[in-house]
Parts: structure tokens; C-alpha cells; sequence
RNA sequence: GCUCCUUUCGUCUAGAGGCCCAGGACAUAGCCCUCUCAAGGCUGUAACACGGGUUCGAAUCCCGUAAGGAGCGCCA
């Protein structure tokens, strides 16, 4: 907290409960290019004061995929399940000012509540039951063997005003806020008490969060003005959406970051992506993380939501692909390359593979060509095969047996021998080669395949 | 039910009353280049949710409708 006033100071607070995926994995992106730009620093929080739901192994995953993304946190990192005494004194404070009162109504009891008036179309809100018990009415509750949390009592009139960095100006009517709790019937702290109290205590200034905490901000804003803390400014992203406009669920789009990684996203692609998700620019491109935050700004973000279109994901994914050097491509395919591979035939098949595929699994096909049996071929180049002829292919495994892997040679010399050229030439030979019809450049795959295999696929052709 | 948010090409978006019969990027189609793919170049197709106002003039302001979303939790 010794930092200057003005510098800009972000966080990422998941809980952990779960995966990252892409709308988390957004937040933390545009948290962390928020405070880089500015030389600012980016925070990690763990909201983990459910013990219920809170799981370490999550926690471990969240560090992990932050990492990966490319998003290293400043400082330490703050585990809210060891901050009591930080919101013990904040109870008490609030106790104090008689801004909490303990409830004592069970959570059935609070179920029943919801259902009826929800039943009888109203909004569905605390109503009130332990508001204005007074010592006698407690001692009895607390007879019965009651735990009770604590509410936050709402202020009756007024309303809360705040200027959001994305919507603007937003006003709430505190007659529409039920008196919420802040601290559960086992005395932790809730949230919206603790991630108000920490943002304030670690001297958070601007909070990127998504919109479906926009209508709660209120309470926020009240508890802090209640503890006398500074509330940050808030921001609050549109949520991002499956194709179809529906919320990202598991069975659609709402891939974890840890299977994006498993199934080979490049951190740059998933960057540039979520960027421009729900943010504007003028870069156009693949761009570094640096350059990125250079670009950021919260006057770009934009208010309606976006869909995940898995389409632009590979287009970033290829682009990111083939700006891969030669080693990191290598890593990038191990997991898919057979150990048995000799480390020159590798490296020699990564070069040549390397900008013909957007994920590594996509260099089966081209293992097989190299090192395996070619593929059978599609019926586009099955009739292509038929019409070359046997004795274009006589005249090919000729030109090999001549010429070795030397491709410009052997092409040089099928064309004397048959007169064909250009697609007419090289069409049947590449359908041959590797039974497909696009793929990477020939010369260098020839020479990775070796002269003997290419020999028995244009042999057996010229036989037919 | 109440409160709040959102709605421009297929997608991401520019647009803060005349500069917009709406611009860019990606995708897509065609052409050029080329052994295929990729890369690159050129050209094209394609959008202001709907209805009312306000105004000389509205994608932009106001009202309503529709659609989608969020919140109203001892989840975060």
C-alpha cells in the first residue's frame, strides 16, 4: 500500500470451485492488460470462504492455467479463508455502528420465504423477519439453539449512484435490496463483505468483473461506505455467449482452459482472441501481450455481449502456429509424435508439417505419409489417379528410381517422358505420394518419406 | 414478479444528430500468384431487431414492443 495514488491497481479473484474457462480466463486477461499498461500491478486473490466448495486442487489449476496464459500476479497471492481476524474486526466495527443485526432464520425457513413470494409474483427478498428483534426476542432464538448469520441492514430510503466504467452511469434504488448477509451462520465471511473488504485493505483501485455482479454492486458500495473503505472503480464486461447467444455451458463452447492447453491452444492464440471480446481496437494481427496492454483501454470495452465463435479462435490458433520457431514447434507436437522417432526425422517433420496444421493431432495423416502407409485417397483423387495411367506412374517410379528424393529432378523428368504439366503433373503425383490432395510442399515431404516408400507408391500405381 | 443490462454484415466491432444509401478485421466468393495448402495482392457478397415519436435531418435522442442475458442465495 505504498504505492502512489495513481497507480492503477487490478485483481483477478476467482473462487476456487472449479475450472478457469474462457469468460473467467477474459477477466483475468483484461485485469492484468489493464495494469500493465500503466506499469500497474495485477493481483490474485482466492475467494476460498467456502469451505464447502472451496477445493485446493482448483487452487493449484488456477495458478497453473494463469501462469500458462501468461498472466504472472504480482506479490502474494491472498487466501481469503486465512483472513478472519482481517473480517472479525469488520464485523465488529459493523456491529458497532449497528449497521448488522443477527438473523436467525434457518436456511428452510429462508427457501419457504422465496418460494411464496416469488409464488405470489414479488421479488423475492429477505423479508425482514429478524430486522428489529430486540435483546429478549435474540436470547430466546439463540435458546432454541439457533446459529445466526449477519444481515447488513439496508439503509430505507435513498438510492446508490456509481459511475461504471463500461455502462456508465447507474442508479439503484435501495428500496429493491433485501438486507443480505455478510457473515454466515458459521461466522465466515460472505462475499460481497470480503471482496469489498480486500479489495479496499490491498489497495485495488479499478475492478474489470463480469455483468452478472453489475446489480449487485449496490450492496458493495454500501458495505464500504458503512466500513469507511474506498470502493474501486467497477467495470463490468458483458458476459460472453455461446454461438447460438446462449450462456457458455459445459456441452457448448465452455471448454476449460486446461483442455484448450491439453488439445494444444497456443496462450497467444487464446490471448488475441478473448482481446477482442468485448474490446475494440484498431490492431489488427497476432500481437504480443505487450502489445496488447499498449492497446487496452476501458474506454473500449464494449456493453453487449459477445459470442465465442470457435471459428476466429483457429484463425488466431494458425496464425499463432506458424510464427512458432522451429523448437517450440517441436515441443508443441511431441506429445503427438511416436518416441521412437529418431530426433532428425523429427525435427525434419516438424519443419515440414508445421504450417499445414492448427493442432497438433492434425499431424496423424502426414505421419502416416512419412513414415507409415499413404492414405487411401478421396474419390476426387481416386479419378484423378485413374486418368494419370499407369504408365504415368511407370514414368514417375522411373524418374525416382533415376533421382532419388531429388523433387525438381523427378518432376523435370515425368514431364519429358509424358508431356504433362503443370496441376496435370503435379495433381496425380501429390494424390500418390500422400493420398491427399492438399498438404504440405512435396520436396521436402519426398525427402522425408524416402526414395524406397515413394517407389512403392508410384509402383504400385503403374501396375494397376 | 421486480430491478438492471444488451440488440449494427456470418463473427468481432467502428459509429456519441448531418462526414454513413454505414467503416474495418476475420470468415466467405471470385480473380492474380502458385505443384496443393499457406502467405501475399486485387475485387465482391453481406448489417443499423421492430414500431412510434422529437428534429430541416436519427444507427445515433425519447417512448413502447420483441428477443436475449443478469441480479433478487448462509454461490461467487
Amino acid at each position: 500500500m505504498t504505492d502512489a495514488p495513481t497507480t492503477t491497481v487490478t485483481r483477478f479473484a476467482p473462487s476456487p470451485s472449479g475450472e478457469l474457462h474462457l469468460g473467467n480466463a477474459r477477466t483475468a486477461l483484461f485485469n492484468y492488460l489493464l495494469a500493465k499498461r500503466s506499469g500497474g500491478r495485477f493481483l490474485l486473490r482466492i475467494e476460498d470462504t467456502d469451505a464447502e466448495r472451496s477445493k485446493p486442487e482448483y487452487t493449484a489449476q488456477l495458478k497453473a492455467d494463469l501462469q500458462w496464459l501468461g498472466l504472472p500476479w504480482d506479490g502474494e497471492i491472498v487466501e481469503q479463508s486465512r483472513r478472519g481476524a482481517v473480517y472479525a474486526e469488520a464485523f465488529a466495527k459493523l456491529e458497532q455502528a449497528g449497521r448488522v443485526y443477527p438473523c436467525y432464520c434457518t436456511p428452510l425457513e429462508i427457501e419457504v420465504s422465496r418460494k411464496t413470494q416469488l409464488a405470489a409474483g414479488r421479488p423475492p427478498r429477505y423479508a425482514g423477519t429478524c430486522r428489529n428483534l430486540d435483546a429478549h426476542q435474540r436470547a430466546s432464538r439463540l435458546a432454541e439453539g439457533r446459529k445466526p448469520t449477519l444481515r447488513f441492514r439496508v439503509p430505507e430510503g435513498g438510492r446508490v449512484e456509481f459511475v461504471d466504467l463500461v455502462h456508465g452511469e447507474q442508479v439503484f434504488d435501495c428500496a429493491d435490496i433485501g438486507d443480505f448477509i455478510v457473515q454466515r451462520a458459521d461466522g465466515s465471511a460472505a462475499f460481497f463483505f470480503s471482496n469489498v473488504i480486500d479489495d479496499a485493505l490491498t489497495g485495488v483501485t479499478t475492478v474489470l468483473r463480469g455483468e452478472d455482479h453489475l446489480s449487485n454492486t449496490p450492496r458493495q458500495l454500501l458495505l464500504a461506505m458503512a466500513l469507511e473503505l474506498k470502493a474501486p472503480t467497477y467495470g463490468h464486461l458483458s458476459l460472453i455467449t455461446s454461438a447460438d447467444g446462449s450462456p457458455l455451458s459445459k456441452r457448448f463452447g465452455a471448454k476449460s482452459l486446461r483442455q484448450l492447453r491439453e488439445s494444444g491452444y497456443l496462450p497467444i492464440a487464446l490471448n488475441n482472441h478473448l482481446f477482442r471480446l468485448g474490446h475494440s481496437s484498431e490492431l489488427h494481427g497476432l500481437q504480443s501481450l505487450e502489445a496488447l496492454a499498449t492497446a487496452f483501454d476501458t474506454s473500449h470495452l464494449v456493453r453487449s455481449p459477445a459470442r465465442f465463435d470457435p471459428v476466429q479462435l483457429e484463425v488466431w490458433q494458425r496464425d499463432a502456429v506458424h510464427r512458432l520457431s522451429p523448437d517450440a514447434a517441436l515441443e508443441w507436437m511431441k506429445p503427438h509424435l511416436p518416441s521412437s522417432l529418431a530426433p532428425e526425422a523429427a525435427r525434419e517433420f516438424v519443419a515440414v508439417t508445421q504450417a499445414n496444421v492448427v493442432l497438433p493431432a492434425e499431424i496423424e495423416p502426414w505421419l502416416a505419409v512419412a513414415f507409415g502407409e499413404v492414405p487411401p485417397p478421396d474419390a476426387e483423387g481416386a479419378a484423378l489417379m485413374s486418368a494419370a495411367g499407369p504408365e504415368f506412374f511407370a514414368a514417375a517410379a522411373a524418374a525416382v528410381r533415376a533421382n532419388g528424393t531429388d523433387w525438381k529432378a523427378i518432376t523435370q523428368a515425368v514431364r519429358d517422358a509424358t508431356g504433362r504439366k503443370g496441376p496435370e503433373l503435379f495433381k496425380p503425383l501429390r494424390y500418390a505420394l500422400t493420398g491427399q490432395g492438399h498438404g504440405p510442399e512435396l520436396a521436402p515431404l519426398l525427402k522425408l518419406m524416402g526414395a524406397p516408400r515413394a517407389l512403392q507408391r508410384l509402383e504400385r500405381l503403374a501396375a494397376a
